[in-house]
DNA sequence: CGTCTTTGACCTGCGC
DNA sequence: GCGCAGGTCAAAGACG
């Protein structure tokens, strides 16, 4: 179930415009003109007049902007709100028809769900609380740390490569049953003692798409030159690298997934990637305050950078604005 | 020559 | 126990 589903994230700037209209007080906007049209002399100076007239448009506008602006702070505070809620509650998937030839999967989703849940610290039921505890925590631990990335790549690129600011190493190629693309096991090679692997398959829906799944914990820190230029040790350097990469979050029937497009202008340096920390089992998970408000600023911050939706959306507001100030005309 | 990738074989877990 | 599918091993080749 994507997030993106319950939470309606766009900005629909063709919308009726009678919300934010109604935001204006109509007496005052109209007022305003027919006091300047009493006070204006009869057509003494209509350089002046239009001057005015002009002034009192923008005046309106900036009103009617600074509305807007209060109601999107508004719609952004609600939906951190709701992203909170829901990150918190973390519904489990509904139950599918019983398939024989697919239970072996939905254990494997429900383990890893399980897992998830454990993670955020969320007691759904005594029954799977009761069985959870039944595990040895050694094993918790480690499955905890299954998480997923999903990366958009060149349609064109066939390689199975996720940079991700580790050095991995190929122990393995399989083509799996759900999936004509191959999947390809990584294990990281920085650290002989690193028992971290990884998975990438590319997506069945879009090809695009490389799904790299990571099992456990670096043990070593990350020491390309690019996450060195962080402050420290496992700092999640998407802080960094995210601001230029078009990113979403999702959560999956398989847990919470981070999607980078790397297709997008301008390219942004070969290590661009969200560092595992920044996902679910490392240091910094998914479900943190602090990691969701990031990923808001990041979000905000890629849009706002972003010349082309800049034009777009002062074309749109502009465009707004002058159907509201001559509606006649539309 | 050392490192990395490829790829077929083998191992393991699970359902029937 | 058998078959299937996913995961891993390790030898061979490629590459710098």
């Amino acid at each position: 179930m994507e997030y993106t589903s319950l939470v309606d994230t766009s900005l629909d700037l063709n919308s009726n415009p009678s919300h934010f209209l109604s935001l204006v007080p109509k007496q005052e906007t109209q007022s305003s003109f027919i006091e300047l049209g009493l006070k204006m002399p009869s057509v003494k100076d209509e350089a002046a007049g239009a001057l005015v007239d002009e002034l009192n448009r923008l005046s309106e506008e900036n009103k009617k902007l600074t509305e807007m602006l209060t109601v999107m702070c508004e719609n952004y505070n609600a939906l951190q709100k709701q992203l909170a809620d829901y990150m918190n509650k973390n519904p489990a998937p509904a139950p599918a028809p019983s398939d024989s030839t697919n239970n072996s999967k939905k254990r494997k989703l429900e383990a890893i769900n399980q897992i998830i849940n454990n993670e955020r610290g969320v007691s759904e039921s005594s029954s799977s609380d009761e069985d959870t505890c039944k595990k040895p925590i050694q094993e918790q631990h480690i499955k905890a740390k299954i998480s997923r990335v999903c990366v958009r790549t060149e349609a064109s690129d066939t390689g199975l490569l996720v940079k991700d600011g580790y050095q991995w190493r190929k122990y393995g190629q399989k083509v799996t049953r759900d999936n004509p693309s191959p999947r390809a096991y990584f294990k990281c090679s920085h650290a002989p003692t690193c028992p971290v692997k990884k998975k990438v398959q590319r997506s069945v829906e879009d090809q695009s798409i490389l799904v790299a799944t990571y099992e456990g914990e670096h043990n070593h820190p990350n020491q390309t030159k690019h996450e060195q230029t962080g402050s420290g040790l496992n700092r999640p350097v998407a802080t960094t690298t995210l601001g230029s990469v078009p990113c979403s979050a999702s959560i999956g029937s398989s847990g919470p997934t981070i999607t980078l497009d790397l297709t997008s202008p301008p390219k942004p340096p070969p290590t661009n990637y969200l560092s595992d920390e920044a996902k679910v089992g490392g240091n910094r998970r998914v479900d943190s305050p602090e990691f969701q408000k990031f990923l808001v600023d990041q979000m905000a911050s890629s849009l706002t950078k972003d010349p082309s939706f800049k034009a777009a959306l002062a074309a749109a507001i502009s465009g707004r604005m002058a159907q509201q100030n001559h509606p006649q005309k539309w």
